[in-house]
Order: C-alpha cells, then structure tokens, then sequence
DNA sequence: CAGAGGTAAATTACCGGAAGGTCATACGTT
DNA sequence: AACGTATGACCTTCCGGTAATTTACCTCTG
C-alpha cells in the first residue's frame, strides 16, 4: 500500500479538521466505486431530475468538480449508474429463469418456481443498492431526452425476459392478446419496484428475508 | 357565457399574438379547476419536484402569479391535488369493497372479485386524470417534508383498505404475519400505480377496457 | 541522495440559467 | 369608483458546469 495516509476515511462527509486543498488521493478506481454507489441511491430515492450533483459528492466526502472530471455531467454520472446495475439484473435472471431454454412450446407449462427464483436474484443484486432499481425504472425521466431513451435501452433486455414470462404465462390459459401480455408485463416489473421499495423502508431485512417473505406472498396470491 | 372572448383557448401554451394586460376574466372556479387540473398531469408525470409552476401555468394558458394568488405556492397547488383526488379515491374504494363489513370474521373467506372491483373503481375516478395517482403516490418526495408528510395522511385511507384486504387475503391461508401484511399491501398499491401507469402511455384504452383487461389478467395469475 | 519536474487527486471560486416567488400595474364589469 | 381577473418585470436561490490553482506522490536525473 504505497498510498498508506487514510487521512479522510472515505465516508465522513466534511472531514472538517482536514486539510484544505489536495490531501492526495484516493484511488480513481476506489473513488469511481464510491461515487457509484453514492449517486445510485442519491437517483434512486429522489429520481434523476431531483437528485442533486452536490449531496451526491458530499456523501463520499469530495466536491462537485471530481464527479465531473470522472464522470463528465449529470447525465453520463447516471449512465453510467445505468450500465453499472443493469447487466448485473440481466444477468442474475437469466440465470434464475434458465437461459437456455426460449420461450416455451404448445404443451410445455411455465416453472409455478420462477417467479420466486427471479425475485430471490434480484434481491441478491440488490442487497447493497436497494436504489439502483429505481435508477433503471425512473418514471420521471422526460420522454424524448437521451437519458429517456439510454434507460429504456437499458431496461429492455429485463423486460423482455419479463415478457417472455409473462406471455408464456398467459398463453398458457389460452390468452394471446399481445396487450395484455405486455400490460402483466408491466405489472410485473411494477410489482418488483413495489417490494424493492418496501425493502428499502425496511432496512434491518435481508435479501434471504424478503425471498421467503415473497414465497409465502405468492403461496397466499395463488392460493 | 359573458367572458365570450375566447382569445386563449386554454389550451394553447403561449398564445403569442394575444393580448397585454387583463384580457379578461375566467371566473375564479372555473380557474382553479383548469389548473388543477393541468397540475395534477404535470405533477402526476415529472414528480412533485421536477414539475414547474410555468409549465404548469402555460398549458392552462395563462401566467405565474395566477397560480400564487389562487393557489399560495407550489406546495399549496400540491396540497390541493391531494385534497381533490384523495376522497374520490377513497369514495370508490370503499364502495367497491362494500363499506358496510369491518374485517372480515373467522370462518368468513374475502370476496374473490373485490380486486376486481376495486380495480374497476379506481379507473373509474382516475379515467379523465390518469397522473393523478402518482400525485398520491410520489415516491420521490423527501421525507421529513411537510408534503411528504400530508401525502402519506392523504393516501393513508386508501392503504388502511387495502391493508385490511390483504390481511384477510393472507388470514385465510393462516399467514398472521403482520410484515407480510405490510409488504403485501404495498404490492397491491404498487400493481394499482403499475397498471394506472400502464394506461397512461396507451391513452386510447377507455376504463371499462382496462376493467375487462385486468379481470383477464387476474384469472391468469389466480389459475 | 537531493532536488527538479511530471502527474494524479482535489479544492476554491466563480458563471449562467432555470425555477420559485413577489410587486406594481393594467384591464373590464358592475 | 371599486373589485376581480390577469400580466410583465423583477428578485433570489439553487444547481449544473468550468477555470485556475494547490497539494502530494512518483520518477528521473546529476
């Protein structure tokens, strides 16, 4: 550790007594880390538009300038929270719905288990950036701006798996209409926001905590 | 009709050729429901602090100091969207849940159609002000505000009904949980905004086409 | 091994624009 | 004349964004 003088520990916010300018560095790569997960709650509690360059930077105990010569705007700091947690969702549910299989032939029934398993890999991203859902599905992103289109383009692949869950489910008691399927679609992933969103309302849970909590939901739904 | 003189049509955002000072007077009523109205969208789309007061004002078609002389401030325009739409909300609930029975008694199983219902009621109230439900619920305002604060009393009838909806849904399969309650009660909230939010960008599905949908939907998912 | 110079990390101080909010004033009707 | 409807112009604050500068470490020379 060649850069061994932790003089501002990294998360406290002013480090007051400190030095005044250059206290020399942190790493860019630690400090990209932080500002990452800074900026991901700062956009997921308050949206886009709300949230505010300089609360994020206070939070990791830097000023604005940093984020900007790391991350150039506002708007490339949130795409690039954007491409951080989105390949991550991906990924994870791909793997819980068995990527390998494409969507289902005539006989075939969807997993009754998949919609659990999904949940449970989203909450295990999740666990330490409850926010970072909310930074991919903004509802307060203005249409027609780039961030609209980077976040949509972002969310797709996530939708798409959901679509393909939900019109597998939906065929399977003989409804093809594509509206419907893309409005479960929604409800869907409307519906994983809402228990992300009671999860972070509810700090002490844990990812484990909530997968039961939702088995025992869906039993009761079901049921 | 006194005020003949259609020079802004109400509509029309700038109405740049029109005229000076005092083209004449709309009546104060009649005013106040325009802007509530244009309010309740914009705060509906964009989140309370992302909407502007000159958008806000522009689409009625008129100016600034109208909305501060009718409404006080932002926070003001805010408090009386919530005051308009909160009882209608809550009117259609409760009867569409049959206000007449408190929780439900032991051997007594919850209606399988009162989502339905509910569901049809509230695309009843909300069909003419689709945003209007995510006035309601904002999840952006800040907590600790006095807005945040109004909010969640505004919106805490509809969820003590929903609430006392999911705690007989889940009492009926012996899940006494009362976290489980809570979380299942913000599932049901959260599917209601995901379903209002689906209508919104398919503005050409009427209330009843919405009902007829979501029964389907519901059938798939219970089967 | 000292110092010169390069470079990465960080800050202070500032700019321009947008948005909330206010004031004095202008119309039209009664 | 008086009142209700409405506006243009202005103030202030906040925020995204930038420029100039400072501090600390590394390395390359003599």
């Amino acid at each position: 550790m060649n850069t061994a003088r932790a003089s501002s520990s990294a998360a406290t916010p002013p480090a007051k007594g400190a030095r005044g300018a250059g206290t020399k560095g942190v790493p860019r790569a630690r400090r990209e880390e932080q500002i990452l997960a800074a900026a991901m709650d700062e956009f997921g509690r308050h949206g886009h538009a709300s949230a505010s360059m300089a609360a994020i930077a206070g939070r990791v105990g830097v000023t604005k300038p940093m984020l900007y010569t790391y991350f150039g705007s506002k708007d490339g700091l949130y795409l690039a929270c954007l491409e951080h947690v989105a390949p991550r969702l991906v990924t994870a549910i791909e793997e819980a719905m068995g990527r390998s299989r494409g969507r289902l032939t005539a006989g075939e029934k969807p997993a009754a288990e998949t919609p659990h398993r999904v949940l449970s890999a989203v909450f295990g991203v999740l666990e330490e950036q409850r926010g970072a859902w909310f930074v991919l599905y903004d509802r307060t992103l203005k249409p027609g701006t780039d961030l609209h289109a980077a976040a949509h383009r972002h969310r797709r692949t996530i939708d798409d798996l959901a679509a393909s869950g939900t019109a597998d489910l939906l065929r399977g008691h003989g409804n093809e209409d594509p509206l419907d399927a893309d409005a479960l679609k929604h409800v869907w992933t409307g519906t994983v926001g809402a228990l992300v969103g009671w999860w972070t309302s509810h700090p002490d849970q844990s990812a484990q905590d909530m997968a039961a909590r939702c088995a025992r939901l869906l039993t009761a739904i079901r049921g």
